[in-house]
DNA sequence: TCAAAACCATACGGCACCGTATGTTGACTT
DNA sequence: AAGTCAACATACGGTGCCGTATGGTTTTGA
């Protein structure tokens, strides 16, 4: 518990924002009731942001930047050559928790809202294009022949997506079956346990 | 243009609430809205339900039971051995937009749905369960050793989730991608017929 | 220190939806 | 032909959210 003296960011209601995101979905994203949730008035929110939509806007923005930085960061503090930095990926994947509340994580939240929203979809497709380059280029440096390194990266990147939607799946059942498939894409070895 | 004499049922109803999830989500799901595109007074709508969560638990109701009834006709009209029908799993499920409104197959709908609601989660992780029990037997039945046999049914029917949530691309590229996946999944093995 | 600016509370009108109550219509019995 | 009932229309009160207006309270800088 933290005495609650400071006044509000606009980067904390999108934190907040963020949190209703997870919790309820795309509608969940609503003014009156975020401002209730940081024991505030809604007229703090129409303070740091013009209407409801706007708010909206910058949460994109905001997660478009955070997602490719995490990529690049990847790139960078890891000494691993490619295939090295393949299976660190799906390790990192899998495992960020960081960014999620209450059990919903961001990415997939968005990616639903995306469904929905033609903001939120470019944004998840912006995003979506930039790692699937990424991953293409680690396939390639793998010596896999170039025009499967772009169906690989789409298979590897959207099991990640697709089994953590399955439901019911625990964080490792998801990084086993990964790493597996990883494993298969790679020269179809036996997995080492 | 067919003129519109026929008074409504409740199926007429649900098929239209079905095409509202998939316009706009599940926050669409709305009385008066519905009521609207089928041109008439929400005295209609309730008539044929008691309230807004009636309808929804009816929706889930009868998609558990189609989703389901798919499977079960997809055993016995095919004269396949377990390597053809996965195939051939691949392709139908792939092909499907026969139960897809707008450009958004319902599939995909009813899971997002399921991350913000309880009932949904439920009708979505009992197919889940069916449909991967099922695949499940299939690879095992094509010789790959039974610890596997989960781990390659998630992998593939998560494919199948995440390659339709990635942004951008074509059945085609999903097909492609998943038959791949298949052969990657069937061929490592070493299958016996 | 004191005005300006930043931050927030309160109050208002408007809209969309919910669910209920009750009136209306057409079709089908008998 | 009158009555019955399924299917719908209409009208109402209530709630939650939006965005604006306006006023109050801190915080900040000259």
């Amino acid at each position: 518990m933290q005495e609650q003296k400071t006044r509000l960011t606009s980067q904390d209601w999108i934190q907040a924002a963020f949190r209703a995101l997870c919790a309820g979905g795309p509608q969940a994203i609503k003014a009156e009731a975020i401002a209730r949730e940081l024991k505030v008035s809604k007229g703090s929110f129409y303070w740091h942001f013009k209407d409801v939509p706007a708010l909206k806007l910058q949460m994109l923005e905001h997660w478009q930047r955070k997602a490719t930085e995490a990529i690049i960061q990847l790139v960078d503090n890891s000494g691993e050559n490619s295939a090295g930095r393949l299976y660190l990926l799906v390790e990192v994947a899998t495992n960020t928790d960081t960014y999620a509340y209450g059990g919903v994580n961001v990415e997939a939240a968005i990616r639903d809202w995306g469904r929905y929203d033609e903001h939120a979809f470019e944004a998840v497709k912006t995003v979506d294009e930039k790692r699937l380059n990424y991953v293409t280029e680690l396939f390639s440096n793998c010596g896999i022949p170039e025009p499967q390194c772009r169906s690989f990266s789409r298979l590897l990147y959207g099991s990640l997506i697709g089994l953590e939607a399955l439901s019911g799946r625990t964080k490792a059942d998801r990084q086993h079956d990964l790493l597996q498939l990883l494993d298969l894409l790679l020269g179809g070895n036996k997995v080492a346990r």
